[in-house]
RNA sequence: GGGGCGGUAGUUCAGCCCGGUUAGAACGCUGGCCUGUCAAGCCAGAGGUCGCGGGUUCAAGUCCCGUCCGCCCCGCCA
């Protein structure tokens, strides 16, 4: 079927022509001496109509036969519908195919939903098929492809080159788990699959590739969540003699191709630094679509407090922290939010009410006067205050904040993107042992021989749109002397670190431009193109929250044969 | 690894707190009627290992323990 018809491209020019047509049988009507069936395919739907006056009978029991999903040829002549019948809700609803003959080319029997039922997420991966005919799952794949086509694209006419790096590559021992290989021809020894292509684009920069991009497939081996697969594509990208601005300004430019293509609403960039944003919203990726004052430390209003909740965080150093909405909640509103901020794990959540010059709330008995007028001075307006005391208050006061704005549609509309910079380069972790916040190739703003590695900064960046992290991207190092102090501050000796990364120290003493560039995850940019609550509304074939694919039935035990050629014992 | 929610007809869900005749509804399905519907309509009918295993009880969909599966959250995700 070299030129099939696509239902999209049938309108009143049609009207008098006969056509063939082919797709799946999305509703039957049979109205007895007249059967209406819309049949659908890649682009939409058409009304044809089975007349069986004039027709054999086996006309009349086949047409009669047909049922939802069975899939079709009909041929016939394309006719205006009479002005009281014509069908607004669909393009092609002006007109309808009058059938002349047909052919069943296959049935479907048992289907446990149809498509854009609304049912389980367990049974919708596991008939995929079924699923992925709906509207919404085609718009989406659908998207991925044009994103994938504008992203060629643009990178194409910038000079950038699509450069593939390997899926077979070596296990690196920073970062997510990785999965792993193993090495038919090298007993006991493994490939890992990549959790970013980071190291070859690096290389590639190197290799005089001046300006690398790909849409390429990462792999994490961790628990999944709504926004986290454990393989998802990146849309990558480098740059040699690229300053910071350089990359974000080629980033920007994608994105905003993107938001065109769609039609969407969208704002210029906002850049915060990475400090700023902690303590303004709690949170390394603000959400500015929120209609909520970000969050102001008020600790000092309550130094001399005998009000014991904030007395006892004080006495240990902890801090303060309010925000404000001009919305005036009700009693029991607020009763809500403060059980929705225990339910988040929070020790509790007090609100003040202003309203003029007098506040309400349940502290104010406790709270002396000074107290009081600090508090109302703060904000103008009349409205709510909600304050929250501990050692994580910033953070715990975010996520109240976010939550409160999702309940109560304190939100703009429309795409607010962020630049996050000037992160630290490191961090430690709970254990106390000192990591990388972004990775151990970004690199630090400072003296990182003669200073203190945790208060150095990095020149790295990352994109938030409506809170969530669209991607990240930093300059890289390209001095061997600052990289492999890197390795040592993370607690590698020369011998660890020339183990797994002699390659990238050769290639940086080896004449390797400046360098920075960029990834994308692109399945979580489509998804917040259309608000969707997970990134496996845009991939076709996801795995579940334990990682199975629930069509195939993957992952699933190998003979022990294929055993045996891999030198691998299963010990359960 | 931890916490939460869910699993009952093909599907979505009610019933479970407070154990007790024959486990219901809607949609779908099957059959019949029907020439202008577009979520077609009307009539009739079929359809259940209450996720699985164990326990308590005279009696378990309902209570208890374990387990599997799906989703959300924490950890984890350089």
């Amino acid at each position: 079927m070299i030129n099939r018809i696509f239902t999209d491209t049938i309108d009143r020019k049609f009207v008098g022509k006969e056509i063939t047509i082919s797709g799946w049988v999305d509703t039957v009507r049979d109205h007895g001496g007249v059967i209406f069936i819309d049949l659908r395919n890649m682009t939409g739907k058409l009304q044809c109509v089975f007349d069986v006056a004039g027709k054999d009978k086996e006309f009349k029991k086949l047409s009669e036969s047909i049922r939802p999903e069975w899939v079709v040829e009909v041929k016939g002549v394309i006719r205006e519908r009479p002005p009281e019948s014509v069908n607004p809700k669909i393009p092609t609803g002006e007109v309808e195919l009058l059938v002349g003959e047909f052919k069943i080319l296959n049935r479907a029997k048992n289907l446990p939903f149809y498509p854009d039922d609304s049912v389980s997420e367990e049974l919708r991966l596991k008939y995929r098929f079924l699923d992925l005919r709906s509207q919404k799952m085609r718009r989406n794949l659908l998207a991925v492809s044009r994103i994938m086509k504008i992203t060629r694209d643009y990178f194409d006419e910038l000079g950038f080159v699509e450069v593939p790096t390997p899926m077979l590559t070596k296990s690196t021992p920073e970062g997510a788990r990785d999965y792993i290989v193993p090495a038919r021809l090298k007993p006991g020894c493994f490939f890992a699959l990549p959790q970013s292509p980071q190291l070859f684009k690096q290389i590639l920069m190197a290799s005089g590739i001046e300006k690398y991009y790909q849409i390429v497939r990462c792999f994490r081996d961790e628990d999944t969540r709504g926004d986290r697969q454990p393989e998802f594509n990146q849309i990558d990208l480098e740059m040699a003699f690229a300053e910071k601005e350089d990359v974000m300004d080629v980033v920007w430019g994608l994105v905003e191709k993107v938001f065109n293509e769609f039609a969407v609403k969208f704002e210029r960039p906002a850049i915060l630094d990475f400090e700023d944003a902690i303590k303004m919203y709690g949170t390394d990726k603000p959400d500015l679509r929120i209609k909520i004052s970000p969050l102001k430390d008020i600790s000092e209003i309550f130094k001399n407090t005998g009000f014991e909740i904030f007395k006892k965080q004080i006495t240990q150093g902890n801090p303060v922290v309010c925000f404000f909405s001009n919305k005036n909640f009700s009693r029991s509103e607020l009763d809500e939010l403060v059980k929705v901020a225990k339910e988040e794990g929070l020790s509790g959540l007090l609100w003040i009410k202003k309203e003029g010059d007098s506040l309400k709330s349940p502290a104010t008995k406790f709270l002396r006067e000074e107290e009081i007028k600090a508090l109302s001075k703060i904000y103008e307006a009349e409205g709510t205050i909600f304050v929250v005391a501990g050692k994580s208050a910033f953070f715990e006061a975010g996520l109240v904040r976010e939550k409160i704005s999702q309940m109560h549609g304190l939100r703009e509309e429309g795409f607010y993107p962020l630049w996050i910079v000037n992160a630290p380069l490191f961090e430690l972790d709970k254990d106390g042992k000192i990591t990388s916040v972004h990775h151990p190739f970004t690199a630090p703003v400072g003296d990182i021989f003669n200073q203190d590695p945790l208060t150095l900064k990095s020149l790295a960046y990352d994109l938030v749109i409506n809170g969530v992290e669209i991607g990240g991207g930093s300059i890289r190092i390209h001095s061997s002397d600052i990289q492999k102090k890197v390795f040592e501050i993370l607690g590698m000796d020369e011998k660890q670190y020339s183990e797994k990364f002699s390659f990238l120290l050769r290639a940086l003493e080896s004449g390797c431009p400046p360098h920075g560039g960029f990834a994308f995850g692109l399945e979580r940019f489509v998804a917040i193109l259309f608000n969707l609550p997970s990134i496996r509304e845009v991939i076709a074939f996801p795995k579940t929250q334990n990682v199975q694919c629930l069509l195939t039935d993957a992952p699933s035990p190998v003979s022990e044969k294929q055993l045996k050629e891999l030198s691998i014992k299963v010990d359960i």
